[in-house]
DNA sequence: ACGGCACGGGG
DNA sequence: GTGTACGTGCCGT
C-alpha cells in the first residue's frame, strides 16, 4: 500500500489520504487542526493564554518549549490549535498586540505529514509505515496513467472558452461528435472506467482543464475527473515577479485521489516521474502541488522541515512583497562572483573547466548558514571569510549545511549508479538532475530578501569564497603555463595542454571537484555589439567529440523566430566541419553562401508564417505599456479578438509592417493570418543580417558588409583576403 | 542619448 | 506562493 496523494479541506478540517493498493485507491479521512505558535514577548503568559483561548476558531491552547530562531535556546511559547479559516485574522490581531507569531503560513498537509513522520508515496504494511523518507532504494507503486488533451473548434482562429469542443483525446481514445454534452459525459465515463492514477496534460491548468469545466457547466453537467467530487480552484491564477521577470501561474486543477500532472511543468521536464517522486518523498510535498512549484520552493520546504524537526519555529513573514534593497545594501550585494572578460576571437586548444556544485559545496565546507555567519558564540574564531572577514560558528553545524549535505551525497550516489547500473541509468539520471536543480537554487535563495532562511551576509560569504577559489585556480593555471581566456563564477576557459593535471591539483587543494568539461578543437568568443569588448556568455565552439556548443546568440533565445534560428544553425553547421582554426577560416566564405541563400528565400517571400513567429512573455497588461512596441501591438490585437492576456503569459506575432503605428498593421497574430498576410521582408532581412553578424563579427563582418556581400556588390575573394589578415 | 522591454545559465 | 543581480540586444521617444 502506498500514500498516493494527500489533501486538506479547510472547511471541514479534514485530511484525506489516498491509499493505493493492488485493488484500487481509496480515501482515508481524519480530522486535523493546524497549530500556530505565539511568543508573549514580555506579557504575562497565562493572561495571554486566557485571551487566546477565548478567541473564535481556537480549539485549544497549551504551553510548549520551542526555539524562536535558528540557534537560539528553547523558550516557553503558546501553542494554539486552530480552525484553518481563523488563522490569519487571529494572527493579525495578536501581531498588532506585539506578539511574535510562528508557523502561520505552514501548509496543514505538510504539518500533518511531519507530525506523523509520513511522506508522499510512502509504502505501508497494514497500518504501519514500512519505508524510510530518505532511503535511496525504495519501492514505487505501479501507477497507471492517461494523457488528456482537448481540441476546441477555434471559431475565431485563436482558441477561446466560447469555442465548442471539437475533440477530446484520452490516451488512444478519441472522443468527438456533434453533441458537446455527450462528448463531456463520455469523457467522464471513460475516466471512471479506466480509473488511472495519473492524468497527464500539456499545460492543462492553463487551458484544457478550465475550458473543460467551463463547457461542462454551460450544459449543467458536473464534470468529475478525480476519484471524488472535484474541488475547482477559486482563483483564476496570478501573475508574479520571479527570476527577474513576470511569470504567470494559472490556478491549479488538482484532482482528488488522482494526480493531474503537467508534462511541461519545470519539475516534470527536468526530473520526469522518477525525479518528481524522489523529490515528493524527501520534501514531503504531495505530487500535484510539487509539480506546480519551482525548485526554490522545494528548497524552502526542505529547510522548513529541518528547522521544525529541530524544534525551531518558522516566523511569519507577512509583508514579504514590500521590501526594496537600499543603495548601500545593493552596493554590498554587488560584490558578487568573479568575472574575467573573455578574449574576443578564435582560439585553439581550449579547455573548459568547472567546479561541480561550487556554491553548495562552499556552504557545506565552510558551514555557511544564517545563524552561523557572524554568530555571537565564537566572535574571536580564526575561521574567517576571505575579503569580508566575517567569523563563522565553529560549535554548531548550521541549518543550510545540514539540509545540503544529504542532498549532495544523494546526488553523488545517483551519479555513481548511472555508471554502475546501466539498466536503470535513465531513472537515476532524472533523479540526479532534479537534485542538481535544488542545489543550484539553494544559493540564490540566500540572497533573496523574501527567503525565510536567507541572509545577505551568507550570500556575500559564499561569493567571497567563490572568488578566492577561482583566483587560486587562475594562479595555479598561470603557473602551469596556461593562458586564461575567460572565467565566470565557477568556470574557466584556459588555453594550453594537460588541463586534467590542473583539475586534479585544484580538486585536492580546494576539496571541491574541478571537472574538465571539455576540450575544444576551436572556440570563438564574441564581442559585445555595442562596445566591442568581450561579451560574457556569448560564444560558440566545437569540442573534441565533435559537439557544437553555443551560448548567448539569437538561436539560443526562446523568442527568436525559426528563420533566424535556421540561419544560425546552418552557418554553424558549416563551421562545425572545421577540425582546427585554419580550417575554420577557410569555411567562412561558405557561411556567407548560406546567408545568401537564406536571404534570397526570405526576400522572395517564400518563408512560411510558422517560421516567422516571435514568441515572447509580456511583462504587463496592454494599457501598461509606455511604448508602442511589437508586444503592445500584439496585445491590442489579442484584445480586439476578445482575449485578455495576463502579465507573464506568452504571446505570438509575425511582423507585417514594423514602421506602422497601427496595431492591426504592425503585427499579425499567426492564428489570424491568411493568404493576404504579407510579412515585413525588410525587417526580417535586417534580423537575418544581424544574426549572421553575431557569428562573424570578430572576423570583420558587420551588418553592412554582410548586406553588401549578399547583394553581390563585393567579390567573395575580397572577403577571403580580409579573413586571413585578421589574425 | 537614454529609458523601456525581454531573455539568459546549469547538466 | 515567490531566487538575485546583471549583461546583452534592440526598440521607441
Amino acid at each position: 500500500m502506498f500514500l498516493l496523494d494527500i489533501r486538506y479541506d479547510p472547511k471541514k478540517s479534514t485530511i484525506t489520504k489516498w491509499i493505493k493498493d493492488g485493488t484500487g485507491c481509496k480515501p482515508v479521512r481524519e480530522v486535523c487542526h493546524p497549530k500556530i505558535y505565539v511568543s508573549s514577548t514580555g506579557k504575562d503568559k497565562h493572561e495571554l493564554q486566557h485571551l487566546i483561548s477565548s478567541l473564535p476558531g481556537v480549539r485549544g491552547t497549551c504551553i510548549e518549549k520551542k526555539r524562536t530562531w535558528l540557534g537560539s535556546e528553547p523558550e516557553e511559547v503558546l501553542c494554539a490549535t486552530m480552525d484553518a479559516g481563523s488563522i490569519h485574522d487571529t494572527a493579525s490581531m495578536l501581531e498588532a498586540k506585539g506578539c511574535g507569531l510562528y508557523n502561520i503560513d505552514l501548509d496543514p498537509v505538510r504539518q500533518y505529514l511531519l507530525e506523523c513522520g509520513l511522506f508522499p508515496m510512502a509504502r505501508f504494511k497494514g497500518d504501519s509505515l514500512d519505508d524510510h523518507q530518505y532511503a535511496l532504494d525504495y519501492e514505487v507503486p505501479e501507477l497507471t496513467s492517461m494523457r488528456l488533451s482537448v481540441t476546441p473548434s477555434r471559431d475565431k482562429g485563436i482558441a477561446t472558452m466560447d469555442d465548442t469542443i471539437l475533440r477530446i483525446a484520452l490516451e488512444d481514445t478519441i472522443i468527438e461528435g456533434e453533441d458537446e454534452a455527450q462528448i463531456i459525459e463520455r469523457l467522464s465515463g471513460e475516466i471512471a472506467v479506466s480509473d488511472p492514477d495519473i492524468l497527464f496534460t500539456d499545460r492543462g491548468d492553463s487551458f484544457d482543464m478550465p475550458y473543460l469545466y467551463h463547457r461542462a457547466a454551460l450544459h449543467g453537467i458536473e464534470l468529475q475527473l478525480g476519484r471524488e467530487k472535484d474541488i475547482l480552484p477559486d482563483s483564476c491564477g496570478r501573475s508574479y515577479f520571479s527570476y527577474g521577470r513576470m511569470l504567470y501561474k494559472p490556478g491549479g486543477f488538482t484532482l482528488a485521489g488522482r494526480l493531474h500532472l503537467d508534462t511541461s511543468s519545470f519539475i516534470f521536464r527536468e526530473g520526469g516521474l522518477p525525479g518528481m517522486i524522489d523529490l515528493a518523498r524527501i520534501t514531503g510535498i504531495p505530487m500535484q502541488e510539487l509539480s506546480r512549484l519551482s525548485p526554490g520552493s522545494a528548497v524552502t520546504a526542505l529547510q522548513v522541515n529541518q528547522a521544525l524537526r529541530d524544534g525551531v519555529l518558522v516566523p511569519w513573514k507577512r509583508n514579504l512583497a514590500e521590501y526594496w534593497k537600499t543603495a548601500l545594501e545593493l552596493l554590498i550585494a554587488d560584490r558578487g562572483a568573479l568575472v574575467i572578460e573573455p578574449k574576443v576571437g578564435l582560439h585553439e586548444n581550449v579547455s573548459e573547466i568547472d567546479f561541480a556544485s561550487l556554491f553548495p559545496n562552499i556552504m557545506v565546507n565552510h558551514n555557511i548558514s544564517p545563524e552561523t555567519v557572524l554568530c555571537s558564540c565564537c566572535p574571536d574564531s580564526s575561521h574567517r571569510v576571505p575579503f569580508v572577514h566575517y567569523n563563522i560558528c565553529q560549535r554548531h553545524t548550521g541549518l543550510i549545511p545540514r539540509v545540503l549535505t544529504p542532498l549532495i551525497e544523494r546526488r553523488v550516489e545517483y551519479k555513481k549508479r548511472i555508471a554502475t547500473d546501466p539498466a536503470r541509468a535513465e531513472e537515476y539520471e532524472m533523479k540526479q538532475n532534479m537534485l542538481k536543480w535544488l542545489l543550484v537554487t539553494s544559493f540564490g535563495y540566500m540572497g533573496f530578501n523574501k527567503a525565510r532562511f536567507g541572509r545577505i551576509e551568507c550570500h556575500e560569504s559564499i561569493t567571497a569564497y567563490g572568488r578566492e577559489i577561482l583566483l587560486l585556480t587562475m594562479e595555479m593555471a598561470d603557473r602551469m603555463g596556461f593562458e586564461i581566456l575567460h572565467g565566470i563564477v565557477d568556470c574557466l576557459w584556459v588555453k594550453g595542454h594537460g588541463a586534467e593535471r590542473l583539475c586534479e591539483l585544484m580538486t585536492r587543494k580546494t576539496g571541491i571537484q574541478l571537472e574538465l568539461k571539455g576540450e575544444f578543437r576551436w572556440l570563438v568568443f564574441l564581442p559585445n555589439k555595442s562596445n566591442g569588448a568581450g561579451a560574457l556568455n556569448r560564444y560558440y565552439g566545437v569540442m573534441n567529440n565533435g559537439k557544437l556548443k553555443v551560448r548567448g546568440i539569437e538561436m539560443r533565445r526562446s523568442d527568436t523566430p525559426r528563420v533566424i534560428r535556421d540561419l544560425q544553425e546552418a552557418m554553424l553547421g558549416k563551421l562545425a566541419q572545421a577540425k582546427n582554426a585554419s580550417e575554420f577560416r577557410m569555411k567562412i566564405p561558405e557561411t556567407i553562401g548560406v546567408l545568401r541563400e537564406h536571404a534570397r528565400k526570405l526576400l522572395a517571400g517564400e518563408c512560411i508564417p510558422a517560421d516567422l513567429v516571435f514568441e515572447t512573455h509580456v511583462s504587463r497588461g496592454s494599457d501598461d505599456y509606455k511604448q508602442f512596441n511589437n508586444q503592445a501591438a500584439a496585445l491590442r490585437q489579442y484584445l480586439h479578438e476578445g482575449i485578455k492576456i495576463q502579465p507573464g503569459q506568452s504571446i505570438r506575432y509575425i511582423i507585417t509592417d514594423h514602421s506602422s503605428k497601427r496595431y492591426q498593421k504592425r503585427v499579425k497574430i499567426p492564428e489570424l493570418a491568411d493568404e493576404t498576410t504579407v510579412y515585413d521582408r525588410a525587417k526580417y532581412y535586417e534580423y537575418l543580417l544581424r544574426a549572421a553578424e553575431s557569428i562573424l563579427l570578430p572576423f570583420g563582418y558587420t551588418e553592412r558588409r554582410l548586406d553588401e556581400l549578399v547583394k553581390g556588390k563585393v567579390q567573395e575573394n575580397l572577403c577571403k583576403y580580409m579573413v586571413t589578415d585578421n589574425f
